[in-house]
RNA sequence: GCCGAUGUAGCGUAGUGGUAGCGCAAUCCCUUGGUAAGGGAUAGGUCGUGAGUUCGAUUCUCACCAUCGGCACCA
């Protein structure tokens, strides 16, 4: 009996049966012996040492192969696993995959790991890969290995194996003496991990996944094919540090937060100049699309929330108002749509006047868990750029169509350009029909292809009373934050007495979607100053340029240029400061301040400014109209170019 | 909310069982200079809050608050 392998070039190989992929790469060139990983057969992933079953396409991957990166950092996790196991006897093992960047491993452990065990605990994995393990794979039936692991004292790893069905064979790696449960493939010893990986951080994790269950401990790391690219990766996180939004948030003195307010926003001047930079472009685009911007109040009296479903399902994380004298209690909003429907319900409805659009830059207040609080990103209290849109059935694509290509055009001009779509459908818990939810979740996929939009499913993700497409965007390092929604609701509009007159002259519950771009401001803001890494294009940045004087006799005309350029509209900052040219460019530079002009004796005289832009050494000498002129085109909003 | 860590002047940091230094920023003086820190002086802190141990606590212990890293949550 024979096998045959084709390789990728199309080559056929025969071997005797019982070939493995390691006698394959030596029958090929020792060069490949050394240097293959895994093998891939008929496209899946196959242990080196693991006998053949016959003929079959294969391919062999080696370090070079972008695929080796999960491989590696499948195998690290294991390698982590044993440390650990070898360092603190009595700990049980759980579940390591990898992940982006690297991999993490839960352990149940009763005393806490502290940031001085990740050095031991990573000194004993680089051990284990000099010890290179030998790797050997087992096939178990599953009752066995259920009785195996609770007898050795694994109960996590027991639960686990018990939930897979009993009449399915269960694979066991073994690396060395240190055992696991695990679908594979595995490197053939632990030395082919190599020496690139680096433990990151410990926290804490529920087991799978509830937070009803056990609290695991998890250990983060990061595993790479070559040192240079553990020092790339690094580098990239100290890149993102050096952008988090807190630190340039502070430094540009855009705002600040503090305990007395916790998970609200004190916005500076500059900081608020940014805010209604983007507010204004946002307030155009939406006028323009046909909404009517309208404000609603903040507190509503919890009947309303009872009656829309939001106090069910979210009491708990609303912020109360009450009053001594008055018998009742408000609700400070978590979200616009009951309030947009009370503008709605004013006066009778004709389907003549629909689809109307109500836009409102709505601040909200939710009590968020005060773990989930994060900078700006994830706070208390924001403003959402909400609107609703009131349709009939028949009006959802256009709309939907529509808001996309509203969506898409700013996140553009923002300067973002990559963006994911996904369509989230029916949760758990929920109001309204499974007859309603098959009609909103069937309209809204349609919509969406019909916008010409690429998406994927996130199913059991909606919200409680429809369905919803989610747009992530990826910033300038390539994180993506997800920010606009739009959803479509069947529910609400009826719930809360909203209806229209038909064209039969009957009543009908209009639909009404719900649409946000940046979502909340707040966040959106945060993601700007990160995406920018605080330098903002023009007509974004809160201080557009600084006027520098060299000597004071050129106070005078710095005056003059400063009022010039005000009434340009361009927002300056004046600094006759006592200090020398080099520390005024520097704190300029620092201050991420787009443009400096530098004024001296030369330019009082003549009449001009030597610009200098951010960033960038070489300066340039320009008549003072001809720079003002320069910088008003270069401040255009996109939308009004 | 859960697990872990952290909290010293506006910011960044050092340090100690005997009530605190340094750098930047600030203020003042000298310096008027040409593209990433000119020089000098001065001022600024109840060491997150509260309690306990102690002759004495910023330092040790406990509780609380906030922040950070995750998890869970996210209308």
């Amino acid at each position: 009996m024979t096998v045959t392998v084709t390789l990728p070039d199309g080559k056929a190989l025969t071997f005797p049966h019982g070939v493995t992929g390691s006698d394959i790469a030596a029958a090929i060139g020792p060069g490949l012996a050394k240097a293959a990983l895994i093998l891939e057969v008929d496209g899946k992933e196959w242990d080196l040492f693991r006998p053949l079953e016959g003929d079959a396409h294969i391919r062999i991957i080696t370090r070079k192969d972008e695929k080796s990166l999960e491989l590696i950092r499948h195998d690290a996790a294991h390698l982590l696993a044993m440390a650990v196991q070898d360092l603190y006897p009595g700990t049980q093992v759980t579940i390591g995959p990898a992940i982006d960047d690297g991999f993490y491993y839960d352990f149940a452990r009763a005393e806490p790991f502290t940031p001085d065990d990740l050095p031991k605990i990573e000194a004993r994995m680089h051990e284990i890969v000099k010890e290179a393990r030998p790797t050997r794979r087992e096939v178990w039936p599953r009752d066995k290995a259920v009785q195996h692991f609770k007898d050795i004292g694994e109960s996590f790893k027991a639960e686990l194996i018990a939930s897979i069905p009993s009449n399915e064979d269960v694979f066991i790696y073994w690396h060395g003496d240190w055992h696991d449960l695990c679908r594979g493939p595995h490197f053939r010893t632990t030395a082919e991990i190599g020496d690139a990986f680096k433990l990151t951080k410990i926290a804490g994790a529920y087991w799978r996944g509830d937070a009803k269950n056990a609290q695991l401990q998890r250990i983060y790391g990061t595993a790479w094919r070559d040192k240079k690219e553990l020092d790339a990766y690094l580098t990239r996180l100290e890149e993102a540090e050096k952008r988090d939004h807190r630190k340039l948030g502070r430094e540009m003195d855009l705002f600040h937060m503090q305990e007395e307010a916790v998970g609200q926003v004190f916005w500076h001047p500059n900081g608020h100049t940014l805010w209604r930079t983007l507010e204004n472009y946002i307030r155009r685009r939406v006028g323009e699309a046909g909404y009517n911007e309208i404000k609603t109040p903040l507190l509503f009296d919890r009947k309303l929330w009872e009656q829309s479903g939001h106090w069910d399902t979210f009491h708990q994380n609303m912020f109360i108002a009450e009053v001594e004298d008055e018998n009742r209690t408000l609700a400070v909003k978590p979200m616009n749509c009951p309030g947009h429907i009370q503008i709605f319900k004013q006066g009778t409805k004709s389907y003549r006047e629909l689809p109307l659009r109500l836009a409102e830059f709505g601040s909200c207040h939710r009590y968020e868990p005060s773990g989930a609080l994060h900078g700006i990103m994830r706070v208390r209290g924001f403003v959402q750029d909400d609107a609703h849109i009131f349709c009939t059935n028949d009006q959802i694509t256009d709309e939907t169509k529509s808001f996309c290509e509203l969506l898409l055009r700013a996140y553009r001009d923002l300067g973002f350009e990559s963006v994911k779509v996904k369509l989230s459908t029916r949760p758990e818990k929920r109001i309204g029909s499974d007859a309603v939810w098959d009609l909103a979740e069937g309209s809204l996929e349609k919509a969406t292809r019909a916008a010409g939009l690429d998406f994927t499913f996130n199913p059991g993700e909606g919200a409680f009373y429809g369905p919803k497409i989610e747009f992530t965007l990826t910033d300038a390092i390539g994180r993506e934050w997800q920010c606009g929604t739009l959803q479509v609701d069947f529910n609400m509009p009826e719930r809360l007495g909203a209806n229209y007159i038909g064209e039969d002259g009957n009543k009908h519950a209009p639909v009404m979607l719900h649409r946000a771009i940046v979502g909340s401001m707040e966040r959106f803001i945060g993601v700007l100053i990160e995406h920018y890494a605080g330098k903002f294009p023009l007509w974004l940045a809160p201080v557009q340029a600084a006027v520098a004087t060299v000597v004071s006799d050129a106070d005078p005309y710095a005056r003059e240029v400063v009022a010039a350029l005000k009434a340009a509209g361009i927002r300056t900052v004046l600094d006759t400061g006592n200090q020398t040219v080099n520390y005024k460019v520097r704190q300029h530079s620092l201050a991420k301040t787009p443009y400096l002009l530098v004024l001296g004796r030369r330019e009082a005289e003549n009449r001009t400014v030597t610009v200098r832009k951010l960033g960038v050494e070489k300066q340039e000498s320009l008549a003072l109209d001809a720079a003002i002129s320069m910088l008003s085109t270069e401040a255009v909003p996109p939308d009004l170019r």
